[in-house]
DNA sequence: ATGGTGGCACCGCCA
């Protein structure tokens, strides 16, 4: 047996509102990265101290406001990019982090609003672009990770009313073609190793909505996605409802996996 | 119920 990784994903709307239970959710629970989206800072304004006093690096790319993402490490990740490697565009939504054993790359897909709006196209646009980088970047026979918010439930089973549901722009065909790709090239999706064909369980939940975990109205859009020699490895997978239970949610709560390298 | 509310940066936008 080698050595245990466990890597975790979570859409936090707002690292400094959610520190309180980042913080000591990271402490309980270890990882050996954490993914952050819609960090919400900007990077003069990160709150790095309270990541390293746990013991943790980070980094983190944002422009304030909306979006943003951050990588917290227990190891010193080799190199550190931003953005789209081409033209560093999107550098709020793309952060990619090199360790010795595997690269992890955390995203934070455009959301898309509604099907008719140039958010939509963006959205389209912007799953082309990722998977044009991974072609020209990435082998899919390298150990990689692919984590985050990716605004799109793949399957009916991810959507808690795949009927009604259907068209939303994380639940419709344009976007189910696009995320496929990913599939093709070799991304797979780490959660179906252990839950094939499992419904009812989600990484996100309105908060909007009252009540919406214990009614089981959620989506399940946040995905750690992996190439054949790190999916191979993986040894569990899980959801843990805590963060969004908590007094204060977001309405996202961390995926968390873990590999035998 | 096709709504709601929270977060940030401003007085609306985004999810």
């Amino acid at each position: 047996m080698g050595r245990e990784l466990k890597i975790a994903t979570y859409n936090v709307n707002s690292v400094r509102s959610r520190l309180p239970i980042i913080i000591p959710w990271l402490e309980t629970n270890r990882p050996d990265v954490l993914c952050l989206q819609e960090t919400k800072v900007r990077n003069e304004a990160f709150p790095q101290d309270a990541f390293t006093a746990s013991g943790y690096k980070v980094f983190f790319s944002g422009s304030g406001g909306y979006n943003g993402v951050a990588i917290a490490s227990c190891e010193e990740p080799q190199k550190v990019s931003i953005g789209f490697i081409d033209d560093g565009k999107e550098s709020d939504r793309l952060l990619i982090a090199h360790f010795e054993n595997f690269t992890i790359i955390t995203i934070y897909v455009p959301q898309g609003r509604e099907k008719d709006s140039p958010h939509f196209t963006y959205k389209l646009e912007w799953f082309t672009r990722f998977l044009k980088m991974l072609e020209d970047d990435f082998s899919p026979l390298e150990p990689l990770l692919v984590c985050g918010d990716m605004n799109v439930a793949p399957e009916a089973i991810d959507v808690h009313d795949p009927l009604r549901l259907r068209g939303h722009v994380c639940f419709t065909p344009e976007v189910w073609e696009a995320y496929a790709y990913w599939q093709d090239w070799g991304l797979k999706d780490v959660f179906r190793k252990f839950y094939p064909k499992v419904g009812g369980l989600y990484s996100f939940f309105d908060y909007r909505a009252i009540n919406a975990v214990e009614k089981g109205l959620g989506w399940r859009i946040d995905h750690i996605l992996a190439t054949e020699p790190l999916y191979e490895k993986a040894t569990a997978v899980s959801i843990d409802l805590e963060p969004r239970l908590a007094a204060k949610p977001s309405d996202h709560t961390p995926v968390i996996a873990t590999f035998t390298l």
